[in-house]
DNA sequence: GCGACAG
DNA sequence: ATCTTGTCGC
């Protein structure tokens, strides 16, 4: 797999605000066409303590079975500070090396971050999607901009996250009595199908498959490398 | 000026 | 993000 955009990432703050400002341009928020869905992949991303030094894993899952079918994880990046709204700068380097790894091309890749629910409206499943021209979702734990109201405490309740009188997210609630994520457009896709499929890749525990199976990954093989 | 601030 | 396995409770 491989990105149709390249940037340098050794870029300064200043920079990368006009960097997101013209790739947020860039973002489609709608379904693709006849666009059928084998592959869907999770990322995420660890740092070892003392260096900073980051590794992604990417995990791919079966859209039917969610069971996972390759795993790549990243090796040797530099890393960049983590500064709100400017996180894809940080974790995308890793991420990016690990799916390349990848022999199988995701016809989905879900985030653990926002996608367009950011300040510039384009966070890192955002920047993500722009850069290999792929169907993405944002899928956090936690606000970074915009206001909701709780939404109903079962599993597939929903409000929308509101910024500048903009929707920018639904905040659904996965399973009954849980606290609610942050779905929002990453790119190619529009929120109610990103919703969709939130929820069906979340039988059973808040967050979805792949970001779990991600996180299990990424861990491991952190313990591993920087023991 | 103060608080908020994805992971 | 990171500290951290099993365990108590609905």
């Amino acid at each position: 797999m491989e990105p149709v955009i390249t940037h340098p990432w050794d870029i300064r703050e200043a920079d990368a605000w006009k960097l997101q400002q013209h790739l947020a341009s860039k973002v489609i928020r709608h379904d693709p066409g006849n666009h059928e869905i084998q592959y869907i992949a999770g990322v995420d991303v660890a740092y070892d303590n003392h260096s900073d030094q980051p590794l992604a894993a990417a995990v791919v899952l079966d859209a039917d079975s969610f069971g996972v079918v390759e795993t790549a994880v990243s090796e040797g990046i530099p890393s960049f500070p983590y500064i709100p709204g400017l996180f894809s700068f940080r974790e995308l380097p890793p991420i990016i090396q690990a799916l390349k790894k990848l022999t199988l091309s995701p016809d989905l890749i879900v985030c653990d971050g926002h996608g367009v629910a950011h300040p510039r409206r384009l966070g890192l499943a955002s920047h993500l999607g722009v850069l290999f021209e792929v169907p993405t979702i944002g899928c956090g734990k936690t606000r970074l901009v915009g206001e909701a109201v709780e939404p109903g405490i079962h599993r597939g309740d929903s409000s929308p996250l509101v910024d500048q009188r903009e929707v920018i997210g639904h905040v659904l609630r996965t399973q009954d009595h849980t606290k609610p994520v942050f779905v929002s457009i990453g790119h190619r896709i529009s929120l109610p199908t990103a919703c969709d499929w939130i929820l069906k890749l979340s039988p059973r525990y808040r967050l979805p498959e792949t970001t779990r199976q991600a996180d299990q990954l990424v861990r491991k093989a952190s313990a591993a490398r920087f023991r």
